[in-house]
DNA sequence: TACTTTTTTCAGAAAATAATGAAATAAATG
DNA sequence: CATTTATTTCATTATTTTCTGAAAAAAGTA
């Protein structure tokens, strides 16, 4: 079928930047399989079908599907036409700094909310507290927490900056 | 044995200040039960022994054993004499952005370091590619990796103040 | 529409991680 | 120093996470 035989091995380049993938994104708690893909992806001069991945990666049809699905989800790579091919291919959004921010951004507000929520539901116990059960102790560290959030809240808008903008820094 | 019975069960607020921790530890990416020895000891008015540990949270003498020690090495407690009691206590160090940022500036450092070292073998696969091969594209994108890596880099000592101090934030 | 190719889904297998508990070691007591 | 008590270690077990592959669904073709 395909005249151009696609490449079934990876330069020692690409897997560089396959493994330099597979530990960005296990440092955002995502499996080692997505990685992969999108350090492929990263790594391919020309769009990637899902094939391509199986094949380069060694990996299964249904990983291979979920991790582009959360690929796209996050926005990492977009759809790309490849000249005269019936599948789908992809191709890399290289400005990863943005959606490696939004991802740790989303993660960051969701965990300092469900924490404000605890904080709240603590002070409430704190009232039903009789003077004589360590009460000053537990208010100490009740206060401590919910101060320890409130900072949190307050560096979140900073994470924006620090991955948003190629152009300041770069 | 003991004249005082120690308490057995969690008051809903000390549950409380135990999931917390679970939490926060996670997000370090250490297991539950670390978590929950830390959150323990922080949400207890009295030092703590090994044994407190086991029953009130229904965790083995192993886990129990472990967990102390790398809440030790963190410094995120310190030993506490307890009244005429023959085991070893313990109590929590609260200034846990300390330790919370120490751990986290350690992990990233790590990380940076290595990617540095891998971004720079990246520039030696560089110069042994002919022309024709997307030397181009390749160039790019080992540029955009080395600019991550430099950037992320720089933020690093940001980090630090983000923890350190109660005094100019709380 | 009937057929072929591609993609998705998801139950089960495999791999990775965490917890247990019993034996070994260490520390304290009398 | 013999005995008791406390702690650590680590091979085994349990749990959680990730991956697979075959069946179902979807999309494309003639």
């Amino acid at each position: 079928m395909s005249d151009q035989p696609k490449q079934q091995t990876l330069s020692p380049l690409q897997g560089e930047m396959v493994d330099f993938m597979v530990r960005l994104f296990r440092l955002m708690g995502l499996p080692k399989t997505i990685g992969s893909i999108y350090g492929y992806i990263y790594a391919s001069p020309r769009p990637v079908s899902m094939d391509d991945l199986t094949q380069a990666l060694g990996i299964s049809l249904g990983s291979a599907s979920q991790g582009l699905r959360t690929l796209k989800v996050f926005r990492a790579i977009r759809p790309a036409y490849a000249q005269g091919e019936r599948r789908e291919h992809f191709e890399a959004e290289t400005d990863f700094q943005q959606f490696v921010g939004a991802f740790l951004k989303g993660e960051l507000e969701q965990y300092i909310e469900n924490t404000e929520k605890r904080t709240e539901r603590m002070a409430t116990h704190l009232k039903g507290l009789p003077e004589e059960s360590d009460k000053k102790f537990f208010e100490e560290r009740v206060g401590r927490l919910a101060s320890m959030n409130e900072r949190a809240r307050r560096i979140l808008p900073l994470l924006h900056e620090v991955f948003a903008s190629e152009k300041n820094n770069g």
